[in-house]
DNA sequence: CAGATAGAGAACGCAACCGTTCCTTCGCTC
DNA sequence: GAGCGAAGGAACGGTTGCGTTCTCTATCTG
């Protein structure tokens, strides 16, 4: 189903009617018709280009992801996005920097287990969107490229940990979670248990398995 | 790194010269220069093709993977390959059909750890190797393919998932396991951990991480 | 309103892959 | 040892993406 060789089937298809209706003068090359309302430009033109971006790697991924593929999917031309950028790899690294999502949830419901329930929840609803699809591509064909995988290890997954390590640790404080806990294996069970869920049953993930995890696995190991 | 439109470098590069030599004979289209030693057939030439599949699958992705490439990866010719398989899709099928790793390992060392110890290593081991990297770059590109998601949980997940619960059930008939363990998630964390790291950190695996799995988080679920 | 800027496209020559066909030569079988 | 099927390659016409360049015009700025 995934056929990389596919058409965009509304890129060309109107050359020989309007070309051949002056016959006569030299050379007359172009018609241009516009055929598109609006005119975007600066972010927002950007802003298309990076969605486009995302929607050709979650669909196509990464190797098969064709300049001329997002230019269709942004509803722009080749020449926009070679104006910006001089690569595919610049492009995709570009996207990532501006899509990423950003972690804004200085959440503390004074209850360690709906705090990570909250922030497993943000977790699962980023992973199924267009920009978890596209990491999910990436991750699979980038495996082995050690840059990448830096660079989403500290964007992505750090701030994350760091931030369900707070979440522990405030709860050590308040005497919900045993010290000894506060290791980054038991830190990463949670998320791996959940990404895992998503690789091998795809999404969405069942709310039920959220709290299964929760509830018998991470509270089980943090509880004092 | 991974540039799609990379060139094989061996395949052409040889037709000036030759053709040129006879150019009074109507058309010599074909020398055919053998270049190449042994010529297999049959099951040697097929293992050949899988292995090329695996490495390029791992290599470009699925996305990118052509049948040139993998029939210059294997030595071989398009002819061969087109003669088998009709598509890509059928190719890379057929080839996780005949090289997915079976699962072997009927053992029984007495202890629940040191049981759970040796199918981690295994599982390490498969996930390092071609078919790992080539299932990893298909887990990631094929998210959504969910024909391809239920076979691989079929042939590959779901047999090592039930050899791990009944290392637990062993373990529960001999007091060394919770019998209230003995739950889906609970089997999973310590895989989901593991591929986890793998993901995010790229091979190998550092051993010591393994440990800290074990003792610090299987361990402790299933402790009685 | 005039001018500058840049977006939307189309077209360019080039290269890669498609799937097929052909030829030569190897390796198996009778 | 003769014959046959298939392997190893090369070449084909066609399609697609490359990266560039061109024209035309919408939109922003002075």
């Amino acid at each position: 189903m995934p056929a990389p060789r596919s058409r965009s089937s509304a890129t060309l298809a109107t050359t020989a009617d309007k070309t051949s209706a002056v016959p006569g003068k030299g050379v007359v090359p172009n018609k241009a018709v516009p055929l598109f309302r609006c005119r975007r430009r600066g972010a927002a033109l950007e802003t298309a280009i990076y969605e486009a971006v995302l929607q050709q790697l979650s669909t196509v991924g990464f190797g098969a992801m064709t300049i001329e593929g997002v230019a269709a999917a942004a509803h722009t031309g080749k020449a926009a996005i070679y104006r910006r950028w001089p690569s595919k790899e610049e492009l995709v690294a570009d996207t990532l920097d501006n899509v990423l999502p950003t972690l804004d949830l200085p959440l503390d419901t004074g209850n360690v287990r709906s705090d990570l329930a909250e922030i497993f929840t943000v977790m699962l609803d980023m992973m199924a969107s267009p920009a978890g699809g596209a990491m999910q591509a990436l991750m699979g064909e980038l495996g082995h490229d050690h840059d990448f995988i830096t660079t989403l290890h500290e964007r992505v997954l750090a701030p994350r940990k760091a931030f369900m390590m707070e979440i522990l640790v405030r709860g050590v404080a308040r005497g919900d979670v045993r010290a000894d806990a506060i290791k980054p294996v038991v830190v990463e069970a949670g998320p791996a248990l959940l990404v895992h869920r998503l690789l091998t049953f795809g999404p969405p993930v069942d709310p039920a398995y959220m709290e299964a995890v929760l509830d018998d696995v991470v509270m089980p190991l943090i509880r004092p």
